[in-house]
DNA sequence: AATGAATGAGTATTCATTCAT
DNA sequence: CATGAATGAATACTCATTCAT
């Protein structure tokens, strides 16, 4: 039952890694984005400045990786999660839950991902062109399923209703996190669902 | 009939005033809010770097002002606009199409005030604080008075409606702001609101 | 009598100019180019360290600059002094004594040309298709008309006789610039270019 | 007859070297040698950036020894080939022989002697006082006695000479150096002696 | 002896802002 | 009011060297 020993050193790296990555969520949302500095992430992770570049090409990248990790980790749960269920609007509704439970458990990571993440075009097109335009991809497929299986309206393009969907998340969880008194996030989700749903129009009987 | 001898030079301060913001939406949605530097603002509004401080107090004073000065413009229109129609939700619609019109109309306006202008938590507050709220609690005042007239579901709070409101908005704007081929914004205006409106599940005539 | 308007803030902008070079010749001699920093040179130079830039691109251009100053006013003096001067042999002889004078007047400055100016192929390329290409064609063409008037033998090419000429003067150059005890570099001269005209070996009388 | 068990490792230990130095003046001709990385140096002769420690003190050691090395190398060499020679005159020519061929055999070491070898007073003086001084002497000795030989004039010092020589040397290595098209080095051999020998001046038959 | 991951010191350059003219 | 030359603080990144394995 001895353990690899080429697996140790690749635990240790991923461990170290890792460490890291929580280090610049951390400073990203306690400092911004541009005002944290890399020896600041470098002394929150425990490393020295250099190791930093040893996993990450550079302060840009390490940002990226950010995005990127939490959304790979948030599509592949999310993958999973909706494996065994057949209504194409009962796996948006997980979809979404999953969204919101995982910012809501972590303030700092919701916040680098809702805020620093969006700072110019360039950086917007990188993240769309990556990770997140995967997980919108995902959002529209799901969508499209509901519309072929006539639960989801049929006279909206899928493209356009995950852009009200998305916006829609988006916007509770940028509120949720400017908030003085946010309270817990997750509360959000029936309602939204409901909203977005049902529509906001008052329907008569 | 001569002009005020006050009046002249008040109309010259505000031209150069006007050039200047002018000068800075154009410098910030080329290259951003960062990357746009006061030299250029300068250079591109025909005054000296100092007078930019004759008019702007500084580099972030100049990004409010331009969100500043849309938003006042785009609320007195909207409170103009919806001034003599009685329905609510007509007049939610009536202001969501001029918040598309006016983004639509000026690409790199939108830019600016889609993506420069949320680049930390702390702008986020600020603008969130001024007129930012201002707007928003027009949206939310719209949304409270159709519940009142019962034309718009009761069991929702206003304020989480205007967030998904909004939220979907800003999101159709962005998508239209990051798009190769954008065509015209305000064709989702239509599909927009009835997709609030009725919600997305198919309903069963 | 009076100054021009314009001239006056053109001569402060050049004198500020010389003092930067001043300030980088003293600054490249005692520490090395390398070691050198640039806020030593201002520092040096009594400005700021950003108002270097607003005299010369960057370090490196500073050091280009300083190289090509010399050369310039040297080449110029060569050809005032030489002007009137009917021996091409003669020529030769004042554009040699001119150099050694000029180093032997500035040994700071001698360092720097001899020393600092050499670090690189890149920087020795940049150097030689620049002034300093133009001061070697300078004693290539002397020789060339040394060879015409019958002065000089004519079966070395003139390119392959600068070179010698070239080496031999900066080589006492550089042994100067290294002796514990220098003395007078222009000492030098008269042998140099009785041992560059006569040859070494012994004549028979 | 069996190898020692000490010499073999020895002579691994020596070939390691060598191939140190080898990859040593390959990246420094290739990058200059501040351009260059021990890492890359280390990368060249297949061995761990680690293992340079072990043979070399550290990057200038480095570069001192490609230099010592190369001088030792041909000090040794031109010790042999002058020993059976009488004319003090006829050494010195076989000694600059020597002197192009060594560098025209090895243009990247051409490149280090010539160029990245002199890019601080420091370390000029370094090599100046060590085997570099023992080949000026070497050149000196040889001047002095073809003066006793009544080979050489004796109205000029042996120091001086040897910088002349040695200046009109080295120039003619660094043109062929940095010449486009540079030929072959060796061809310089003849004239060069020639016109030191004879001197430029035109003589009267 | 050899490795190579980790270290951390060191600096050129930019640019928002000021203020003498 | 307007100018624009001057200021100087602020920081990501590199890479020679070390040392635990």
């Amino acid at each position: 039952m001895q353990e690899s020993a080429e697996l140790q050193p690749t635990d240790q790296r991923e461990e170290k890694r890792r460490r890291i990555l929580r280090a610049a969520i951390d400073e990203f949302a306690r400092k911004g984005y541009f005002s944290a500095r890399m020896a600041d992430v470098a002394k929150s992770a425990a490393v020295a400045d250099g190791t930093l570049y040893l996993y990450f090409e550079g302060k840009e990248h390490l940002l990226v990786s950010v995005f990127d990790d939490v959304l790979s980790r948030a599509i592949d749960r999310a993958r999973t999660e909706i494996a065994g269920v057949a209504s194409p609007l009962e796996r948006l509704r997980i979809v979404v839950r999953l969204h919101l439970e995982t910012l809501a458990a972590d303030r700092s990571l919701a916040h680098v991902i809702q805020i620093e993440t969006r700072h110019s075009r360039r950086f917007m097109n990188l993240i769309t062109r990556g990770r997140l335009g995967e997980y919108l991809e995902l959002l529209r497929s799901l969508i499209a399923e509901g519309q072929e299986a006539g639960e989801i309206r049929r006279d909206v393009s899928p493209g356009f209703a995950t852009n009200v969907v998305f916006g829609a998340v988006d916007e509770i969880v940028n509120s949720w996190l400017l908030a003085d008194d946010p309270g817990d996030l997750t509360r959000f989700h029936a309602p939204l669902m409901d909203f977005l749903s049902a529509g906001m129009v008052e329907h008569r009987s």
